[in-house]
DNA sequence: CTTTTTGCAAATGATTTGCATTAAC
DNA sequence: GTTAATGCAAATCATTTGCAAAAAG
């Protein structure tokens, strides 16, 4: 099923940002706000940064694509969606990669205690250096 | 040990916001700047944004503190550190308790693969919503 | 007395918001 | 024709930075 489709069955307006969002975030996995807006604007030169941002916004909310937010780096996005898996994340230069759960499919889901909270995602992320960074200089 | 010893050894000098930031994370674990502020205020009412910016950074660094980065929320501290706990946030207020992690020590430290990354922390966030907000109303 | 911190103000960076125009349905 | 989405600009929010004055050792 194509993006159209998608984005219809979700009940939204298929418009050319948002068609040239999901094919830019296809192309480039994790990619942050800017990157997306260079790559979309090589097909489509006149969208706006805003555009772009309310297109992620949507695309992020109705699922089509799952936004990862890491400390002090600017917000990534991809098209892996709903399959818990998590993330490492470079420290210097906030490049990722993805990493499917290290002990099967649910335990690292289930917290010890709750506190009373109504729990509905586990998040994992592991920091440290990419090849790059950590080749060159320590952070 | 006081706080005035664990600067002292971390070979920081002793001042008086610094101080005031530790005895505020201690009373608010959690807390985030803002917070941290108006308590430190309290006692020291001349203290700058900055002095609290640059105390909790600094402090974080040396490890007296350990800082939280919640997607979507400001930072927030406490003073338990490396220990490997985890925790749980409201995607609502933010608020933020602690969970210690499910499966004993270390086993949700091992990722599954690791990418040629030099992975040094594995940081489990569990989303969801706080008694208080999760009572009221859905984000 | 030398160096680190503070305090004040202005700057930064990612992201959001208001509003008129335009495109989708 | 309506309603939702875009484009432009200005605003917001947490946090950082530059620099002179004050405090720590």
């Amino acid at each position: 099923m194509d993006d159209t489709e998608e984005l219809r069955r979700r009940g939204l307006r298929v418009t050319a940002p948002r068609r040239a969002v999901l094919e830019a975030v296809r192309q480039l996995p994790h990619a942050d706000a800017e990157a997306v807006l260079t790559t979309v604007r090589a097909s489509l030169p006149s969208v706006s940064v805003q555009a772009i941002y309310s297109s992620l916004k949507t695309l992020a909310d109705v699922g089509l694509l799952r936004r990862i937010e890491p400390a002090s780096h600017p917000a990534r996005y991809e098209r892996r969606t709903g399959d818990n898996h998590h993330h490492v994340v470079c420290r210097s230069c906030g490049a990722i990669d993805d990493v499917d759960c290290a002990i099967g499919p649910s335990p690292c889901l289930t917290p010890s205690s709750r506190h009373g909270f109504a729990i509905d995602e586990a998040e994992v992320t592991y920091w440290g250096l990419c090849p790059i960074c950590g080749g060159k200089s320590a952070a």
